[in-house]
DNA sequence: TGTAACCGCACTTATATACAACGCGTGT
DNA sequence: ACACGCGTTGTATATAAGTGCGGTTACA
């Protein structure tokens, strides 16, 4: 139904962080440029998601598959901070999904002008030469759906995962009864 | 040297986060 | 006229989608 690529989720060690302090005691683990960003960037491995440390102890976790990849990156990276003694305490105080990235397919092609129309130009953004994709923001749902011509439809700002197949299933009973197929 | 094929990149959307620099308004 | 505070903007991150652009490479 919709492919989860992207999570994203934050939250706070509840204390703050001397963070050059901490790069320097995680060395390759942690990449921290203060003149560039105020964050440290914490990863893993390669291919691994990416944790955005700050200062005030607060973190962002960007580039995991799922919820629980989030939550095992989030308790790896707990444990890590305490065996360095950079936490006290490897519990933290709050962590919460903010975002899930999502791709649906309608398994046909779409007339993104005419779809523009049909959903209405209110709640839609078409400009072909800026961007290919038609940017939908439907009135029930906070999710923003971007739609192609290949019917390929990217689906954001859901902050569960039943929000975003909820919005995605919406608009492609939506799609069906404008262009009965 | 010309043309074609291919590659990488920016575009757009959401979201948390922090810090610098900016504009603008108000008060002294 | 100047200082101060507040709001906004740009900086950076991941990720998908499709289009167009520039640059590089390969071959005739």
């Amino acid at each position: 139904m919709v492919d989860v690529v992207n999570v994203v989720s934050s939250g706070s060690l509840d204390i703050e962080l001397d963070l050059e302090a901490v790069a320097q005691e995680l060395g390759d683990l942690v990449d921290y440029d203060p003149g560039k960003y105020p964050g440290a960037y914490f990863r893993f491995g390669e291919s691994e998601p990416l944790i955005t440390l700050y200062r005030t102890g607060k973190y962002i976790i960007t580039g995991s598959s799922s919820e629980q990849e989030a939550m095992e990156i989030r308790d790896r990276f707990l444990t890590t901070l305490h065996d360095h003694g950079v936490l006290p305490e490897s519990d933290d105080s709050w962590f919460s999904i903010q975002n899930y990235v999502g791709v649906g397919d309608l398994e046909e092609s779409v007339n993104l002008s005419a779809l523009a129309i049909g959903l209405g130009l209110e709640k839609t953004e078409y400009e072909p030469e800026q961007f290919p994709g038609l940017v939908y923001r439907p009135t029930d749902y906070e999710s923003v759906l971007l739609v192609f011509g290949s019917g390929k439809t990217v689906i954001t700002g859901a902050k569960s995962i039943e929000e975003a197949e909820s919005a995605f299933r919406s608009f492609r009973s939506e799609f069906r009864s404008l262009f009965e197929s």
